[in-house]
DNA sequence: AATGAATGAGCTTTCATTCAT
DNA sequence: AATGAATGAAAGCTCATTCAT
């Protein structure tokens, strides 16, 4: 009768943490919008807080696979990999909205669970946005920044559109989940590492905005 | 025998709602924290939500004068405007880091509160940013750019960091407490503004970036 | 600026003791509704319990006298006596339902007060209708009976409409508080003292009686 | 481990209830009075009140099966089935005392379960009263009364005893548990039957009393 | 005589977890 | 693999009362 349980005991709760916050929600919630028994939170995820770092790993597992793939075609310059790895991450959040957004939140929250799991997936992802930057600041290709406080700009734009969706669609009427704001953001984001990341080439440069 | 019972309520509040999150604060930290009892706050704010609300309250009354205060230079140019727009909210949410991470946090929360109080004060910022930005186009300051899409770049780098302070600090080693950080920041949206924003007229600008 | 502090709050403590029961109250909704302060239920009565005595002791104060009034024309017969008290216990209730309906139901709950209170006034309750009952079967205006369940019926018929008004008008389409369920009601006591007090041919029943 | 803790939640409550109130006892209490959790309370009942409405639909419903099973005989003549109906009411009343007396104190406290829980019994309870009132005047058995008024009448002196027990027992020495109560009172009642709804034919009725 | 801030105890309810099946 | 009864801890909140003014 049930399908899997389990799957859908993760996918009610990744409604819910995102809906009401992860101390907002009740197992009750969740084993009622699953079809399922509270029991069996604790049977497969031992317990509600193992069912949270089981979201975690779930986005981060992907979401640094995503990073990954993306940064292998390195070799074809560092403007092209970092335009692939932005479009990349956009996607990925665009397809999984509601556990990007209770990732983003949670993970601002001072815990145990957020040092110690993340770190891990924190250090690979920063390993590849500093390779990739300092590789385009050899090549000429970007100008001379700083590695970090460019990754704070480059994380700034790829998170928060997807963490404050309601103020996106009810005060600025633009609506992630429409497959134009995909296409759009990532041209904005084209823009953004030409305009503050690329040297200055006066001619061609102009032509690019959209 | 307490001095001003209220007013610590709050900033324990302020501080431990930062902290753990607010359905993952109690009253009774925070009265404990704050030295006061239980009841107070019952009595002052009506129950815990109301002391949520009153933060929210708190943090926009003041955000919002900031950049009513700002906009007032308007004769001035609207990329000088902006450019004090965005430090004079940067100064503010480095003086009010606790406050600001937790508003931009439990903003992403789906509540009634979220709706119902903010609407108004996220129509006037909406208000002064829309203002400037269509003034710099009308001038020839800025390009031709969507001004949403503009908002959400705007508000993604002005509230990212310091929403995840502890990413910054642990991970990029990058302190937003420290005075250094505010000015640092402060040159990279204008040179945000600047690369993104404004028109290339080659020579000039490539002077502009740090 | 306020008429009568101490008055309004018993006005108000009847009013709600005899709506929501007297732990069903809170001292701040008595205070509330009397447009006065917490603290002067303290100042006046000691505490909320003492509020619930004096309002006990009120009621008994006046019921008592009514009955003594009425029996004072005891010479003028038993059966005339006995009509009188039930009348004027009638009116008494009719004229104060709220305060009468609260004393009926807190009397009924297992306490200290009642005890203590109203042992005093049921003895002087039960002295004046047991006089006028034995001197009804001395004179032979009443057939011989229990006295004791003559007043266990006498009493349940001069309570009862006034505990459950709202059954009556609600169900039996009875209204208490109009005028000519008063006069209406008299009647039927006095039916009631007719049919099966009175002898119905003097000579033969007096031998029926147990 | 434990046999039966629905059961023993509800004994508890209906002692508690009926010696303190319903407000006046506290969830605390009746869980330790019967041995159960505090919570065992929520889960069976949803909340305290919800154990109120619980005691209310197990009196009801057996109070309106007495008074249905003794109507059943109407064809046997109204006094007779007034009779017996008073009987089964006072024998029911006896059997559970607590209850009855819980039952008629928050009766008569102005809520919405009265109104709502309890109007259907109510009306069928004045359905046979007055069946069997109106069939006694048809056939000529009862005088011609106010039914409203006689199920008044009929209802106070079937309710009061059970209502003020202590009143009885301690004031008036009569005690409701005893076996000869009942007898008694059932005895009374009929002869309220006899001298006020019964016409006065001399010869026969003097034969009927007892 | 009257007020409003402050207190601490206690109340109802909720919740994550465990146990027996 | 799954269920539902049961538990103890703790959460939010209420309340009668007191204190300082």
């Amino acid at each position: 009768m049930k399908k899997n349980s389990k799957d859908s005991i993760v996918e009610a709760a990744i409604y819910l943490f995102n809906t009401k916050g992860f101390s907002g929600t009740t197992i009750r919630d969740i084993a009622q919008k699953a079809n399922s028994n509270v029991s069996n939170i604790s049977y497969y995820f031992q317990n509600k807080h193992g069912l949270l770092e089981y979201c975690f790993l779930k986005y981060f597992e992907s979401y640094i696979a995503e990073l990954e793939s993306a940064f292998l075609c390195i070799d074809q310059g560092a403007k092209a990999t970092l335009q692939k790895m932005a479009e990349s991450i956009i996607n990925y959040h665009t397809e999984n909205m509601q556990l990007t957004r209770l990732i983003l939140r949670e993970m601002s929250i001072d815990s145990q669970t957020v040092r110690e799991i993340m770190s891990t997936y924190f250090a690979k992802e920063k390993y590849y946005f500093k390779a990739v930057i300092e590789e385009g600041m050899i090549t000429g290709e970007f100008r001379q920044v700083s590695v970090s406080f460019t990754i704070v700009q480059l994380k700034s734009l790829l998170s928060m559109p997807f963490l404050n969706t309601h103020y996106l669609s009810e005060v600025l009427h633009v609506f992630p989940h429409e497959p134009y704001f995909t296409q759009k953001y990532i041209g904005e984001i084209n823009n953004w590492i030409e305009g503050v990341l690329t040297p200055h080439h006066p001619k061609e440069l102009v032509f690019e905005s959209i």
